[in-house]
DNA sequence: TACTGGTATGAATCGGATA
DNA sequence: GTATCCGATTCATACCAGT
């Protein structure tokens, strides 16, 4: 297995790639929500949305959480239009969002001209309670497919997903469960190449590698691109050392 | 405990009721998700002039395609319209649909004046596996309010659902489980009425009726309104029974 | 190892003060 | 009045330390 982790802008970069050369897309993108008004959801920092006050932990902000509602579109459509370029036929994409994104996180889907296929719900047990009402306890996978799935395989995926959000070990505020990751890489074909534009912590990767499937990411802020090289490093460090290991 | 049952269509039924005398919306609008074949979807070859007009467009507007789309939405707006007039302040609407229509339902729900609050989900663990993908395991309850929640409740309401649908004594195809029903109506305040404008086999009633609120129904299948009068009236005939009971 | 009790926090939400 | 900032809130769950 191998990886590639390019440093910059995720748009930019992914007009470098060349066509079809990808076998899966899986990211997480800013979800830019969360505040009241417009300008509360592009003025203030994702840190200042969405931790809780008084955290003691010191995890990093991250860029993006800028954009209003149609900017938001206008530029998921443009990154999952250049992703469905390099995509080949029966390439899987799938993105992650909250409740308040999940329409418009759809039609970009469909307006870069993936094939909608489903929306997946991940529960998070561990959530907020809300006064009065229904907690928010889910986040939401969009998927879609270039062209059709491919039905020649045997394989049998879950719909919805159950895990709490990291908190051992944590290092970036809005870190996917690797578990649930490693579950996601399997619609990737065995020795394919997974793509997330928007890497973060690496955990795409991380699962990519250990499910043997090639990764390429890319992360823009350079905190994030550091830690990700790291953890992207050691899952191959580690994976020699497991191969050489025992039966050597 | 009292119900009403009318037999009708659910909007012209809907503009008979007077303003402001309902607690809560709980329904399961028949979704006409079908239509849009496989084939339908794929053969579509005009990606490149929709991400051309980005944002501008919308997405609703395409052609063709989505004109079962766009009748559902205006028909789902102009009953969810009359069901906020007969809605008093801090009451509130769920709605549920599948994957594919819940970006239709978030849109009607706002369109009607409503303020959209969340989408949750219903997870349904003994759903057909899928080969190739990810199954389809999950339908969504979009739910929104009248101004806003009411906070001064001691209320604290989950935020995703676990239940298979009814196998045994079901009556209808799309039944819901009596106990999410139960854990829904909560939302209306005690004493309060749920409206429910597709009645169906009458499990929202059912729920309603057990949890200590009115019940306003309104189904337009003879067959499935006279299966709903059936469990309504057994509900309050049990109540009675359970309340002159073993206190007597 | 299994259980118990203490503590921290969640891709939030909202009212109200301040600029 | 509008935009922004500040901080209180609320419970289930995860984690840790100790028995």
């Amino acid at each position: 297995m191998s990886y590639t982790l390019h440093r910059g802008d995720a748009l930019t970069v992914l007009k470098t790639l060349p066509d079809e050369s990808i076998h899966a897309v899986i990211t997480d993108p800013p979800y830019n929500s969360g505040g009241r008004t417009s300008s509360d959801r592009t003025s203030r920092t994702a840190r200042a949305k969405y931790v809780t006050t008084g955290s003691a932990h010191d995890l990093q902000n991250f860029p993006g959480e800028n954009r209003d509602q149609r900017s938001y579109r206008s530029w998921l459509t443009a990154l999952l239009t250049e992703a469905y370029r390099v995509a080949v036929e029966h390439s899987v994409a799938m993105v992650f969002s909250d409740w308040r994104q999940e329409p418009t996180t759809s039609d970009a889907l469909q307006m870069a001209g993936w094939t909608w296929s489903g929306t997946i719900p991940w529960i998070k047990p561990a959530s907020r309670p809300r006064k009065g009402g229904f907690k928010q306890s889910a986040e939401f996978i969009t998927w879609g497919v270039k062209g059709g799935l491919d039905k020649t395989r045997n394989l049998y995926l879950p719909g919805h997903f159950t895990a709490s959000q990291p908190r051992k070990d944590r290092v970036h505020i809005t870190q996917k469960p690797v578990e649930i990751m490693r579950e996601l890489v399997q619609i990737c074909r065995e020795d394919g190449t997974v793509l997330d534009p928007f890497t973060g912590s690496g955990s795409t990767g991380v699962a990519a590698l250990r499910e043997g499937r090639h990764f390429v990411g890319v992360e823009l802020s350079s905190h994030y691109a550091d830690i990700a090289e790291r953890r992207l490093r050691a899952e191959l460090t580690q994976d020699d050392f497991v191969l050489a290991g025992p039966e050597a």
